[in-house]
DNA sequence: ACCGGAGCCTGTTAGC
DNA sequence: TGCTAACAGGCTCCGG
């Protein structure tokens, strides 16, 4: 499931064969891939349109194209961007097709057709309500201290909350909780002060771990060439329920938080009074 | 302000 | 071994 870090990846590896690339057309065959305009509309508004550069805001590719267009696609869980020759053969589940002016296509291959694509020309019509973007360094301490504040949320769905904290998914949610010695039930507003630090460091430094690790290839994600990345294998909870701790040794519990599956280590993250 | 549930999808997995 | 049903997951919308 593509996080910042898979996202961020996914970008960085478009960017060579993409940047200065001339749209020619769309090819699409599942409609409702298409958000935003209509799939005619869209097929009107980009071809001939260049990639001037190609960004990431949390989830979201951001392709800023000439002419004052933007192009945004959200991966969701199993969305894949990939840069291929024209002619070869085309995967069932990719549905949405640019084609380029030098022979090569950009294809959006995903299965359970949950991701999007956005044609715009105001990028905040799709992104204005995301949260701050937790690697840049005005995501300070005292940022996040303020936006913890009155709210009585339980931490973990308060992190996979995108207006919240822009990029952070389950993976990475349930990993900076650990790193944080914080239990996911907790109330968002009873942190200590030490605790908001320790959150802080842990979120940074989990997504920072997740670039170097090229994403975490779980549950299908790959990157742009096919290959995985490995962070999946230096996870400490994430999907390994009843293996040990690393650092104490008890069995990793599985718990459903706001209706999403959550890893943690009950002693590491012990569970507070009144939560 | 916050929570829970439904809905969107389909490949994978658990259970018979 | 073969089949079906439940599950997972990001996000939005709805009602409480």
């Amino acid at each position: 499931m593509p996080e910042l870090p898979e996202v961020e990846t996914t970008v960085r590896a478009l960017r060579r064969p993409l940047v200065g690339r001339t749209i020619m057309g769309v090819r699409n065959t599942w409609p409702r891939h298409i958000a935003l305009p209509s799939p005619e509309e869209l097929q009107e508004r980009i071809a001939g349109r260049r990639i001037l550069g190609i960004d990431r805001r949390g989830k979201f590719l951001v392709f800023t194209l000439s002419e004052g267009e933007t192009l945004i696609i959200h991966l969701r869980m199993t969305g894949h961007l990939s840069v291929v020759r024209a002619d070869t053969p085309v995967d069932a589940h990719t549905h949405t097709i640019f084609r380029l002016e030098d022979g090569r296509e950009l294809r959006f291959r995903n299965p359970r057709k949950f991701g999007r694509v956005y044609l715009v020309r105001d990028p905040q019509e799709v992104l204005g309500r995301l949260g701050p973007e937790p690697l840049e360094e005005s995501f300070t301490v005292e940022a996040l201290r303020r936006r913890l504040a009155g709210k009585k949320r339980q931490l973990k769905p308060l992190l996979l909350d995108q207006s919240f904290i822009a990029g952070v998914g389950n993976i990475y949610a349930d990993e900076a909780l650990y790193y944080a010695r914080l239990h996911p039930l907790r109330r968002a507003d009873t942190l200590s002060d030490e605790e908001v630090v320790a959150l802080h460091t842990a979120i940074r430094m989990v997504l920072q771990m997740g670039l170097e690790h090229e994403g975490a290839s779980i549950d299908r994600y790959v990157k742009p060439d096919g290959t995985r990345g490995s962070m999946q294998d230096v996870v400490s909870v994430f999907q390994r329920t009843g293996a040990t701790c690393y650092r104490c040794g008890t069995p990793i519990e599985r718990i459903i938080a706001g209706g999403r599956s959550t890893h943690f280590c009950p002693v590491c993250q012990p569970q507070e009074k009144g939560t």
